[in-house]
RNA sequence: GGCCCCUUCGUCUAGUGGUUAGGACACCGGCCUUUCACGCCGGUAACACGGGUUCGAUCCCCGUAGGGGUCACCA
C-alpha cells in the first residue's frame, strides 16, 4: 500500500467525503419552548456535524399533536437562529429529504410496521387497554418487572380474526427478545449491556394507524442519514428497542452518544420550565429572574408564566443577553478541553470538541456563572454595535422617541461610554432613566435623599453654593467640572465626598451610578442646575413641613 | 419497586498509582476610589463512606450510602 499512493489517496478521499461525513439532528417537539438543556444537546450536535464539515439536521417531532404546530415551531426557530445555530435541512430550508416534519412521514412508518410485522419482530395486540393495565399493575403488585403475558397477541391472520369478531382494536407491538442482551457502545457511557428481558413490548403503532416516537425516530435517522445520535441520557433506555427496530429493518447502527441531562440549580434533579417557582427559592437564579422581569416591566413586556423563563432561551433574547455568551456557558455545562480554558470563540469550539470530553454526569445550571460570561462578552462590543441595542430598550420604554432622534443617540453613547461594564445586559440600560426623565418626574431614593440630603445639615448649603458655581461656569465638559468642583472643595474647605453623595441624588435622583463628572456633563448645564433648583425646593419644602408638625 | 446511570471545593470542572489536588464562577479580606461597578492582590474551600489490590490509592476492584434517570396507544 505504501508504494501505492494512488489508492492511498482514494482511501483518505472516501473515508472523508463519504464515510466520514457527520451528519447529526436535533428532533423537538413544537411546543413553541426552547429549553436551554434543549440547547445544550443541539449545540454539541451542531458543534460534531459542522467541525467536520458535515450536517446539521433539524426535525419537527410532531407525531403527536398536529395542532397549532407552525405557531409553536416559530419561537423554536427564532431560538436556534438567535444563538446561531443553523441547519442545513429541516424547516424552511428544506432538503433532499424532505418533509421533515414527522406528521407527513406517516407512510414511511406504516411501511417500517409492515415490515416488522411480516419478519414476525412485531404483532398486532389486540389487549385492552385496561387489560394492559390490569397487566402492569400486577406486575408492579408483585414487585416484579413487567412482562407483558402476550395474551392477546396475534401472529396469524386467523388468530386476528378471532380478537376482531369480539370487537378488538389492534396496536402493533414489538416482539422482544426475552433472553440474552443487548450490548452497545456509547461515546459517552460507554459499554452498555441491558437485558433484552427488561425492554417490554414496546407499541409502535396505534389502533388508529399512526405511528409512535420510537419507529418513527428510527426510521427518520436512518432515512435523514444521521450517523450520530447525540441525544440526553433518558433516552438511554430506549436504545435498545431502538436498535432493535434498526437491525430489523436492516439499517446501519449510528454512533450513538447519551448526554447527561442539564440539572436545577443547586441539585442534581432534571431542569425542568415547569418548576420555576420552586427555583425562585434560588437566591442566584431569583437574581437572574428579577433582573430580567424588571427589564421586561420598563419596556411594557408582558410577563408570562409560561414564557418568561430562565429555564427558556427566549428570556435571554427579551433581556438582552449575547447570545455568544449563553453558548459559550452552554458548552462548558458538561464539557471542557482543558484545566483552564473557559472563553471560546465559535471557531475555537468547532476546532476543539469532541464527545470524548463530554463529562459523565449530570451538570447543575448555574445562574451566577451564566452571568459572569454575560458581562465578559458585553464589555468586548464595540460602542457601535451595543448603541442600537441599547436603544431598542429606551424606545420601548418610552425614554426616547422612537425611532430614537439623532442627538439623543449621541447622548446614549455618552452614556453606554460612561457606564461601561455596569450594562452587563443591553436591557441593563434602562438602569440609567434618569438622563432621558423631564427634570420635574426624577423619582428621588428615598434612602439615599434622607441620609445625603437631609441628615447632613449643610448639604443644602452647600448644593446651593454649588449651583451658583456651576451656573456661572462656561466650560462644561468632564474634566473641567473635575477641577471645577475640586477647587469648590477647597474653598468650603471639604472634602469631595461631602459633596459628591448630595449632588448625586439631586442630579439623578440615586443613590450610585458611574463617575460624577461625566454624568453632569452628560446631563448638560440646564438639566443639571434646574434638577439642583428642584431638588433644594424639595428640601426645603420637607424642612418646613417638619418644623410645622 | 425493577432496570440503568452518576459521585473531586457551594457551583462548573482539570487531573494523576507517588501533585503543596490546578483553573473558573461565587464567597471572604485588602488595595484603588466621589458612590456603584470594574480592575489588581490575597484568602477560605473538594477527592461521599467502608473494605480490598498495592511499597503507596482521589485514581484500579468490590460493597455501602447518597443523588438521578427510566419504566405510555408521550416525545
Amino acid at each position: 500500500m505504501a508504494n501505492c499512493p494512488k489508492i492511498a489517496n482514494f482511501q483518505t478521499y472516501f473515508s472523508r467525503t463519504i464515510l466520514m461525513t457527520v451528519r447529526t439532528r436535533f428532533a423537538p417537539s413544537p411546543t413553541g419552548y426552547l429549553h436551554i438543556g434543549g440547547v445544550r444537546t443541539a449545540l454539541f450536535n451542531w458543534l460534531l456535524a459542522k467541525q467536520s464539515g458535515g450536517q446539521f439536521i433539524l426535525r419537527i417531532d410532531d407525531t403527536d399533536q398536529a395542532r397549532n404546530q407552525e405557531a409553536a415551531l416559530q419561537p423554536i426557530l427564532e431560538g436556534f437562529r438567535w444563538l446561531g445555530i443553523d441547519w442545513d435541512e429541516g424547516p424552511e430550508v428544506g432538503g433532499p429529504h424532505e418533509p421533515y416534519f414527522q406528521s407527513a412521514r406517516l407512510e414511511k412508518y406504516q411501511a417500517a410496521a409492515k415490515a416488522l410485522l411480516e419478519q414476525g419482530l412485531a404483532y398486532r395486540d389486540y389487549a385492552t387497554t385496561a387489560e394492559m393495565t390490569a397487566e402492569r399493575a400486577a406486575a408492579e403488585k408483585a414487585k416484579q418487572e413487567f412482562v407483558y403475558s402476550r395474551t392477546w397477541m396475534a401472529e396469524t391472520d386467523e388468530q386476528a380474526a378471532a380478537f376482531e369478531a369480539e370487537g378488538r382494536a389492534y396496536v402493533v407491538r414489538l416482539k422482544m427478545p426475552r433472553v440474552g442482551k443487548c450490548e452497545f457502545t456509547d461515546k459517552i457511557v460507554g459499554e452498555v449491556s441491558i437485558d433484552w428481558a427488561s425492554e417490554a413490548d414496546h407499541a409502535i403503532q396505534r389502533a388508529d394507524g399512526t405511528c409512535l416516537y420510537h419507529l418513527a425516530n428510527v426510521v427518520d435517522d436512518a432515512d435523514f442519514e444521521i450517523t450520530h445520535v447525540v441525544r440526553g441520557i433518558e433516552h438511554l433506555s430506549n436504545t435498545p428497542r431502538q436498535i432493535f427496530i434498526a437491525q430489523g429493518l436492516g439499517y446501519d447502527l449510528p454512533v450513538y452518544a447519551h448526554i447527561p441531562y442539564v440539572a436545577e440549580p443547586g441539585s442534581k434533579k432534571k431542569l425542568s420550565k415547569r418548576k420555576i417557582a420552586e427555583y425562585l427559592n434560588n437566591k442566584d437564579f431569583k437574581r437572574l429572574y428579577q433582573s430580567g422581569a424588571d427589564i421586561a416591566d420598563r419596556i411594557g413586556l408582558e410577563i408570562d408564566p409560561g414564557t418568561f423563563n430562565p429555564v427558556l432561551v427566549d428570556f435571554y433574547e427579551k433581556i438582552g443577553f449575547t447570545p455568544e455568551a449563553v453558548v459559550n456557558y452552554l458548552v462548558l455545562l458538561g464539557w471542557s478541553l482543558d484545566d483552564k480554558t473557559e472563553d471560546f470563540t465559535r471557531a475555537s469550539m468547532l476546532e476543539h470538541f469532541s464527545l470524548d470530553r463530554v463529562v459523565k454526569s449530570a451538570a447543575s445550571f448555574d445562574p451566577q456563572k451564566l452571568l459572569a460570561f454575560q458581562g465578559r462578552y458585553m464589555n468586548q462590543i464595540p460602542l457601535k454595535k451595543k448603541t442600537p441595542r441599547c436603544a431598542r430598550y429606551l424606545e420601548q420604554a418610552n425614554l426616547v422617541e422612537t425611532p430614537i432622534e439623532c442627538d439623543q443617540v449621541s447622548t446614549l453613547k455618552q452614556i453606554i461610554e460612561a457606564a461601561g461594564d455596569r450594562i452587563a445586559m443591553t436591557g441593563d440600560i434602562l438602569n440609567f432613566d434618569d438622563f432621558w426623565v423631564d427634570d420635574d418626574k426624577l423619582a428621588y431614593n428615598e434612602k439615599a435623599w434622607q441620609k445625603r440630603m437631609v441628615k447632613p445639615e449643610n448639604a443644602g448649603f452647600l448644593i446651593g453654593e454649588l449651583k451658583k458655581v456651576l451656573s456661572a461656569t462656561p466650560e462644561f465638559a468632564a474634566a473641567d467640572l473635575e477641577t471645577l468642583i475640586k477647587g469648590f472643595c477647597e474653598t468650603q474647605e471639604i472634602k469631595i465626598g461631602d459633596i459628591i453623595h448630595a449632588l448625586r441624588v439631586s442630579v439623578t435622583g440615586k443613590a450610585a451610578g458611574f463617575g460624577m463628572f461625566d454624568t453632569l456633563a452628560i446631563l448638560g448645564r440646564e438639566k443639571v442646575v434646574n434638577r439642583i433648583t428642584i431638588a433644594l425646593q424639595k428640601l426645603d419644602d420637607e424642612k418646613a413641613g417638619a418644623a410645622a408638625v
